[in-house]
RNA sequence: GCCGUGGUGGCGGAACUGGUAGACGCGCUGGACUUAAAAUCCAGUUGUGGCGACACAGUGAGGGUUCGAUUCCCUCCCACGGCACCA
């Protein structure tokens, strides 16, 4: 047998292909496209560990048939550099977080490199690297233009000894990771992009995306959280205010009516006597996160104000509470309490011994409504403690007597737009995007704050507006940017009337590179537009988008809002950026859990790669489980992989080489194979990589029993490997070039041979197993031609001696048949 | 807590649209080859009972629908991903 030496064929292909540009995209748009695209790392420090390169493998593989199925692919990588753990890194090891970024850029390459994908490396890009962030800061002025950005307070987690904002990551249990202390919620000057603008269109367009995972797209429906409902107008001390309910229905239900503590109403009506115990309240309520306050199971708190509202129904006062589980951020920040019908309201009622009003019953229509009930989470039948959630029929409601919940909620909609009490209104969960960090490693804002002209965006030619060298990156104490404190840098003049003015120094989330990355791909090095029209109306959309699943909301919602927006100003000409998404699963360590430093369970793949070669480890990946499922690792498993790459080479020595078209031709193999072609091709489509590589070693099993193997079978048998293990079957085609009658093809990469077309006649069952069954239980299986009908089956099903001996003496009741599956006698 | 995903032999997993549960791989057991080992090949491998043919049980737990359920429905348990400043 051949040795294999994957080292030795490894390098020499990477660099032949390399040397012969054998994945380069051509921009001349005379074949059919195919964009496929992987999210784009970022490059930590610690470099790949060998789950990482999982889902570029699978792209890889389905890149490479598409290449050989006549596409044009465009298959790119980048990188996603801008980020916190490298600005955290500087200030540490006192390194400029580009020279950091850019040796982690390196390491990242060459791992990626090592596997052998086929990236088109001309179309390289990089976040941090000023003629990207131009295309950034681009946009975001066109954001500005149209009145998308706007300047609010937002709180940021503040640690006070610390003097610095910290992310949520950095948190543990509301505490700094780094000295303990309690974390404030401190507001601060902060740019917000209007994406609530865009709530309906991206809820809305997500049924253009059939091919899209419905767990993405629900998950993505959940995030934007639309809810139909009614704004109401309740008076407190003659200050009107607003409230939204998706249930009007229930407002003469209304026994209480709570203020998120950060109400601005909270300090004017509270009354002397609660004023303690109010301020006391928001001080608390301010260290909690939204999670913790918004958690079902934890006890509500609240705080009686003093003051009452007045519910515009009927005229009642009711006592106004503060209370955390109130989110400033959803809804108006104030609810009417209906306790009878809600659980968290019912919750409070019950611990504050607050009146409770049932104002709907349960109706038999309303069992029925179970499921819808369940989204809620509610109790759909009336329990005695609890509260019902259900819809039903009115009862204590005035005019909505006796109306079932849907009229009940139209007429209260209409009594209330008629007395001018309110409205008919849409609200949602999703909140505008805080886009503003204050670091240094980001983009810079383009904006310039003047007294006299207000804020002016820096003018286009003056972009990319460059971060400054600095010597420090450390955080400034006040919470702001490390750019405030470089005064060259703040003060410049205004572009519009040329007076002296200050820069904005905030700078952009990690989100804004990869909210348009995709689309420098299609034109990277274009400095004139962020994309040239031509070429991004052959290219977009991106046919297939594969990454973590992690991403489900805020980076495909965030890329989502600003296609659509690059839409609008007439930038990109399709609404949808990607047209298929498929989730990567995880590959966990051998011991079940997630590969972290911290547990010590990390696989590297340089040790994988210099082992067992890159081939083996791709084809493991793909064959250790299914794509979208974590899977734990395990080096043994890959072991198997090396062994059938092995079994290919082995069973080289038994390929006859045609010298003449008349030949006998293995009649079994050559139907296996047309048979495997077909399952590999379908499966790499559907994205089933495991059982492609299955299939492929069922092949492998029967062509090694052959004495003799045809060419051609084992021809096609490197083509569908070719893409698993894109060396191994590129070395191996070439060697044929000396052997073969044919020599011109195998002179020439696999990679330019046309993927393989099964035989509809040969990849069909002739004979198939006919299960025959009594009660649905399996009795005997007789071989069959696969064409049977109804009544030969039968037939033949009770002329079977097994089936005899459990039908005999029994009626039989029934026979129920399945074509080319079973039959089933049903006995009593 | 909320949203999403998953749970099948000793292990990773397979099973079309409700139709033979356990493909393929790992591991393990026995055998062939070898002075020996490695590699390779052959046979076996869900559990229980049986020499065997075979029978019964079996896809996280419990219930339901059906001639037939890993697959559909209900209740529950467990694990994982996300929850807006980790990317």
């Amino acid at each position: 047998m051949e040795k294999y030496d994957h080292k030795k064929i490894e390098e020499k292909w990477q660099k032949e292909w390399a040397k012969d540009d054998l994945y380069r995209a051509s921009d001349s748009q005379d074949k059919p496209k195919y964009y496929i695209l992987d999210m784009f790392p970022y490059p930590s420090g610690a470099g790949l560990h060998v789950g990482h390169p999982k889902g570029y493998i699978a792209t890889d593989v389905f890149a490479r048939m598409k290449m050989m199925q006549g596409y044009n692919v465009l298959h790119p990588m980048g990188w996603d550099a801008f980020g916190l753990p490298a600005e955290n890194y500087a200030i540490k090891n006192k390194i400029h977080p580009r020279e950091a970024t850019e040796k982690n850029i390196e390491t990242y390459k060459r791992q990626l490199e090592m596997l052998g994908f086929s990236y088109d490396w001309s179309r390289e890009i990089n976040t941090t690297d000023p003629e990207f962030y131009k295309w950034t800061q681009w946009i975001f002025i066109k954001m500005f233009e149209k009145g998308l950005a706007y300047e609010s307070y937002e709180p940021i987690n503040w640690c006070p000894s610390c003097k610095t904002g910290l992310a949520n990551e950095d948190l543990e249990g509301g505490k700094c990771e780094r000295c303990g202390s309690e974390i404030e919620q401190k507001p601060m000057r902060q740019w917000v992009l209007k994406i609530t603008d865009y709530a309906d269109r991206l809820l809305n367009d997500l049924e253009k995306l059939p091919e899209w995972e419905e767990s993405i797209k629900e998950m993505q429906k959940n995030w934007i959280g639309r809810s139909e409902g009614a704004e109401v107008d309740f008076q407190i001390d003659g200050e009107k205010v607003t409230v939204f309910t998706t249930r009007p229905d229930t407002l003469f239900g209304a026994t209480f009516f709570v203020l998120a503590p950060e109400h601005p109403l909270v300090k004017k009506v509270t009354t002397d006597e609660q004023k303690k115990e109010v301020e006391k309240y928001i001080k608390n309520a301010a260290k909690k996160t939204e999670m913790e306050r918004t958690e079902l199971a934890k006890e509500k708190t609240g705080v009686f104000t003093g003051a009452y509202a007045v519910n515009p129904v009927n005229n009642e006062k009711i006592p106004v509470w503060i209370a955390d589980y109130v989110m400033m951020g959803y809804g108006t920040g104030a609810i009417m309490a209906v306790p009878a019908h809600d659980e968290r309201d019912w919750e409070f009622a019950k611990k504050y011994d607050i009146k409770i009003k049932k104002v709907v019953v349960e109706t038999d229509d309303s069992k029925s409504q179970k499921s819808k009930v369940k989204s809620q989470n509610c109790n759909s039948k009336i329990k005695n403690d609890e509260a019902f959630c259900g819809e039903g029929s009115n009862i204590n409601s005035s005019f909505l007597d006796g109306l079932k919940t849907n009229d009940a909620k139209e007429k209260m909609i209409a009594w209330l737009e008629k007395k001018d009490l309110g409205k008919r209104a849409v609200h949602y969960k999703l909140k505008d995007w805080v886009f503003s960090r204050q670091r240094y490693w980001g983009e810079p804002i383009p904006l310039i704050h003047c007294e006299k002209c207000g804020i002016v965006p820096a003018p286009e030619d003056e972009l990319p507006l460059k971060l400054p060298e600095v010597e420090h990156y450390e955080p400034t104490g006040t919470g702001e940017s490390p750019l405030a404190n470089i005064d060259e840098w703040v003060n410049t003049t205004c572009p519009k009337c040329g007076g002296s003015a200050k820069r904005e120094t905030n700078t952009m989330p990690q989100w804004a590179g990869s909210s348009w990355y995709y689309l420098r791909y299609i034109d990277p090095h274009n400095n004139k537009a962020l994309v040239d029209k031509d070429k991004e109306r052959y290219w977009s959309p991106v046919d297939f988008y594969v990454g973590g699943a992690e991403h489900a909301t805020r980076h495909l919602i965030y890329a989502r809002f600003w296609h659509k927006f690059l839409y609008d100003i007439g930038a990109v000409s399709y609404e949808e950026p990607f047209t298929r998404l498929q989730h990567v699963g995880l590959i966990l360590a051998e011991d079940g859990r997630k590969m972290s430093k911290r547990w010590g369970n990390v696989i590297n793949p340089d040790e994988i790669v210099e082992k067992y070669g890159a081939d083996a480890m791709r084809v493991y990946e793909m064959f250790m489980g299914p794509f979208s499922q974590a899977v734990s690792w395990s080096t043994n498993g890959l072991v198997g992989t090396r062994k059938f790459l092995e079994k290919v080479i082995r069973i080289k020595s038994k390929v006859k080489i045609q010298k003449s078209k008349l030949q006998l031709k293995n009649q079994n193999l050559e139907r296996l194979l047309h048979k495997t072609i077909k399952k590999v091709s379908s499966d790499i489509e559907e994205f089933k990589l495991n059982t492609a590589v299955s299939a492929m070693m069922i092949l492998v099993n029967e062509m090694e029993k052959e004495e003799e193997i045809d060419e051609n079978v084992y021809e096609n048998l490197l083509k569908i490997l070719s893409p698993f293990a894109p060396h191994l079957a590129e070395e191996i085609w070439f060697s044929f070039a000396k052997a073969s009658e044919d020599k011109s093809k195998y002179q020439e990469s696999i990679f330019k041979q046309k993927w393989p077309e099964y035989d509809h006649e040969l990849a069909r069952d002739e004979k198939i197993e006919l299960v025959l069954q009594v009660n649905g239980k399996l009795r005997d299986t007789i071989e069959v031609d696969a064409e049977t009908e109804e009544a030969e089956a039968k037939k033949l099903s009770l002329e079977s001696e097994k089936i005899k001996k459990w039908v005999e003496g029994k009626k039989i009741v029934k026979i129920i048949f399945v074509r080319g599956k079973l039959v089933n006698i049903v006995i009593k």
